[in-house]
DNA sequence: ATTTATTTTTAGACAAAACTAAAAATTGGT
DNA sequence: ACCAATTTTTAGTTTTGTCTAAAAATAAAT
């Protein structure tokens, strides 16, 4: 019950090799595929060589495999401490949201920083503090302590079928400029949207949000998850 | 009414600069009187020579004036500096203390890392959440954005007069032992403390707390802050 | 006032994390 | 199987923040 977790304190871990194994975690390296140099180089908006210092390094630490001129994938260790890095980052953009008003556009960059801050009594007590929240306000699962995780039953908003109901649980495009309409159209979680009509033409819908009729693109659509009610 | 502070971000503080700015304001930077480059580096547990190379660099920056061979006083812009910092880790220590249980002891370690996060929505809503606190667990005055702040009216328990009822509002001596020693007899923020009796030979003190007896050393009366009550 | 002790600064080196430019390995096309 | 294109790695620099050891300035003491 415990549940310790010391083996993460003990690997003293730099702000950068936490954001390359999260990273390297984004882009699949938790699955045996490789992941090629150039990809994580361009993820990070830095360089090759760069990127193969630190896989050295990293390799050394026991948290990637590193297959010279191939690639890398993480380690049950990196696994473990990257798990524990985005379970902070998701917790604290809950926190944000429910706590302190951030709107969705804002809590990405802050996170960023808080997801490094190391005490494991100061994130637990946040998750206590939330309720041991499941899904992040992108609809995002947050791993448990112990690394596991469920995806959310949601679905795009464009899969829904003409006259379909749903809750709104999460975006994929978590850019700015999109979240930033979201909130200008009051699309927030938990919002409740039904499908009035999809035009043939361009896919573009009709959708009832908070008794408002509303139209939106297919794009738009095609970014927006929702949980199906009926 | 806005009071951006956009100077701040503009600075672009790494965490070292941040470091040695707070404890140039702590051994009192503030005042015309140099602060040595020993005692900074004793301080900061580091050397003087680099407590020099940086003393430099903060001064090229506008935030020190440095006299060589002589030590440093802080600018009106250091001062602001050390102060937005200094306000963001006494609010980090209140939201710990008071929304997430943490004990006296506990807060500092975490508050150092807290108090480098930027974002000053974040520190904003924060203070907001905690309803504008003006002081800290430890009895220290919290400043306003503006850089204001008010010294508390408040005496050490050693200085009560026999009989004299105080409320305890914070700690001179912050160290774990001294913190644990507290929580251990139930000496906490806001709790009532009456003077019973002061021993003659060696100045320790009978007390009251929670409708208990105690007694304590002259050491720990020395080191608690009361407000008077009557 | 001159010597001694202390404090502070310089100079040179190192580790981490990044970069550039050149070399090496891999991949793909024919 | 070989040549060209791409990807990855190596080698050598840079910057930030630190260190050690030596030199310079200040302070103290007789």
């Amino acid at each position: 019950m415990t549940n310790k977790n010391v083996f993460l304190e003990k690997l003293c871990m730099t702000r950068s090799e936490e954001n390359y194994i999260k990273t390297i975690f984004h882009l699949g390296g938790n699955s045996p595929t490789l992941i090629s140099t150039n990809a994580i180089a361009e993820q990070m908006e830095t360089k090759p060589s760069s990127v193969t210092d630190m896989s050295k390094k990293l390799a050394e630490k026991g948290l990637v495999h590193h297959k010279r001129y191939q690639g890398v994938t993480l380690t049950e260790l990196g696994v473990k401490v990257a798990l524990s890095i985005i379970r902070k980052h998701r917790l604290w953009e809950v926190f944000l949201v429910e706590k302190l008003n951030f709107t969705w556009d804002e809590v990405h960059e802050v996170a960023e920083q808080l997801e490094h801050i190391k005490s494991e009594k100061l994130i637990d007590q946040i998750d206590a503090l939330l309720g041991y929240p499941k899904y992040d306000p992108h609809g995002d699962p947050i791993p448990s302590k112990d690394g596991k995780f469920m995806e959310m039953d949601k679905q795009l908003l464009s899969d829904m079928p003409n006259g379909g109901l749903g809750v709104c649980v999460g975006v994929k495009d978590t850019s700015p400029t999109f979240l930033k309409f979201l909130d200008k159209n009051q699309i927030a979680l938990g919002k409740t949207i039904q499908v009035l009509d999809i035009e043939e033409f361009d896919q573009s819908l009709t959708i009832l949000v908070d008794n408002k009729k509303l139209n939106i693109s297919h794009q738009i659509a095609a970014n927006l998850y929702v949980k199906k009610q009926s």
